[in-house]
DNA sequence: TCTGGGGTCCTAGGACCC
DNA sequence: TCTGGGGTCCTAGGACCC
């Protein structure tokens, strides 16, 4: 029987190099790219991390150093970056007969069937033909479980020698590697457990997989446990293909500026509805659950106040005027006069196929009710002719509260106004 | 009211991920 | 003036039931 192999590929600074695909002049040059609100960086390309920024950092504490060397910021451009994502996965799900979409920027793949000794190069192919077809520089990770190939990723993007791809199967004995790799950068270990497997002495990936079962067990449970095997080249956590609906759906943003009225909160979280709602719909889903909270500004030294209120709806929908309804009650009992607040959220959760609900005497499940005949047409007409096509009154019309986005490049590969121009 | 075993469901909180 | 926004899984403990 022989072993199953996985690669991880992972996009180099994901975001960045959507950006420079647009922006030749750009290679070599310090990119970043800021999160929602302009606030903080999300990404970096590496001559940005040479600056000595880090991830997180908020922009207006690093924008003298990144004009001093002529670095780019850019807002986050989300529809460009779900475009180029699914570009990437497209091309790797010609590499594989198993492909796991793990993330906007990484997949598994399953490489079942190559020889050991020709699995690196295998690798080096792929990266070669998604920067030749695409434009994103990728790095390639191989190992014997999926835990494994993650920290192959780690090894491929830290040492130039490997050339962007590294592969535990060119060892005999892959603990003469895993003796030099810190704990901390295996996938699942996070600053918690790092921290107390350190007081204990543990210190390498090697230290940890030589500890027994049952003490890993009772400090990190089953979930440490799973790890653990994982890197001992048994592999405990599956790949999974299918798209699986989420169970819980979060919409909330930070406002562009500390907020006082009740009217703009309502607003607010009437168009977080609009959004988590429309999600909803997209999953063929109904939510019989939807919180709200609120909150101030805790990097602020004035007067604090968060809070958050659930309630449950008679049957579960996902009939947006519902949850508007529902989020208003909430944001009016919570809403406390004399506050600023930075923030509103909505969480929709109890979610099941919209097929599920069991219809009564005195309620239409929401798939067989005109309510969905509503949403389906909204959803349709805002599909052709744009998301803000049909929109709710209760979200505002100026909504001056929303998020700032100020150097947000074009929609190159959205929006066919945006599309770049080639001289003949 | 307490005793005790055994079970389910729910929620809050912790830890992790991108 | 300026500090992101989504997610998942697991466990412990409380409420409730027999």
């Amino acid at each position: 029987l022989s072993k199953q192999v996985f690669a991880l590929v992972d996009c180099n600074s994901f975001y960045c190099s959507c950006e420079r695909i647009f922006r030749p002049d750009l290679e070599n040059v310090p990119v970043g790219v800021l999160s929602n609100n302009d606030g903080c960086i999300v990404a970096l390309s590496k001559e940005m991390k040479a600056l000595g920024i880090q991830r997180g950092a908020p922009a207006y504490k690093v924008q003298n150093i990144i004009n001093k060397h002529k670095g780019v910021l850019f807002s986050s451009n989300y529809a460009l970056y779900g475009d180029i994502s699914s570009r990437v996965m497209n091309t790797l799900s010609t590499f594989t007969p198993e492909l796991e979409v793990y993330s906007i920027d990484e997949a598994f793949l399953t490489l079942d069937g190559i020889k050991s000794e020709d699995l690196r190069k295998y690798g080096l192919e792929i990266k070669k033909i998604i920067a030749r077809d695409i434009g994103i520089p990728v790095s390639v990770g191989i190992g014997e479980s999926k835990t494994l190939a993650k920290l192959a990723n780690h090894v491929a993007k830290k040492y130039n020698k490997f050339a962007g791809c590294f592969s535990f199967l060119d060892y005999d004995d892959r603990n003469d590697v895993l003796r030099y790799i810190p704990i901390s950068k295996v996938w699942g270990i996070g600053y918690k457990h790092a921290q107390r497997l350190k007081k204990n002495n543990i210190k390498t990936v090697y230290d940890f997989i030589k500890l027994s079962e049952d003490w890993v067990k009772s400090e990190m449970t089953i979930v440490g446990y799973r790890t653990q095997r994982e890197l001992r080249g048994i592999p405990a956590i599956e790949m999974e293909m299918t798209y699986d609906p989420k169970k819980q759906i979060l919409s909330s943003r930070s406002f562009s500026y500390p907020v006082e009225e009740l009217d703009e909160l309502l607003e607010a979280a009437s168009l977080y509805c609009v959004r988590a709602v429309k999600k909803l719909r997209e999953q063929k889903s109904v939510a019989g659950s939807i919180m709200a909270y609120l909150t101030t500004n805790p990097f602020k030294d004035e007067a604090q106040y968060a809070n958050y209120q659930s309630t449950n709806l008679v049957v579960p929908s996902a009939y947006t005027p519902e949850f508007i309804d529902a989020s208003k009650r909430l944001i009016r009992k919570m809403f406390r006069k004399g506050y600023r607040y930075k923030k509103v959220g909505i969480m929709l959760s109890d979610i099941q196929p919209e097929g599920d609900v069991e219809p009564d005497l005195f309620n239409v499940a929401y798939i067989d009710d005109k309510r969905k005949t509503i949403m389906d047409t909204i959803d349709k007409i805002n599909g052709k002719l744009g998301s803000n096509t049909v929109s709710f009154a209760s979200c505002g019309i100026t909504q001056n509260w929303k998020m700032k986005r100020e150097l947000l490049s074009p929609a190159y590969t959205t929006r066919w106004s945006d599309l770049r121009k080639v001289k003949a």
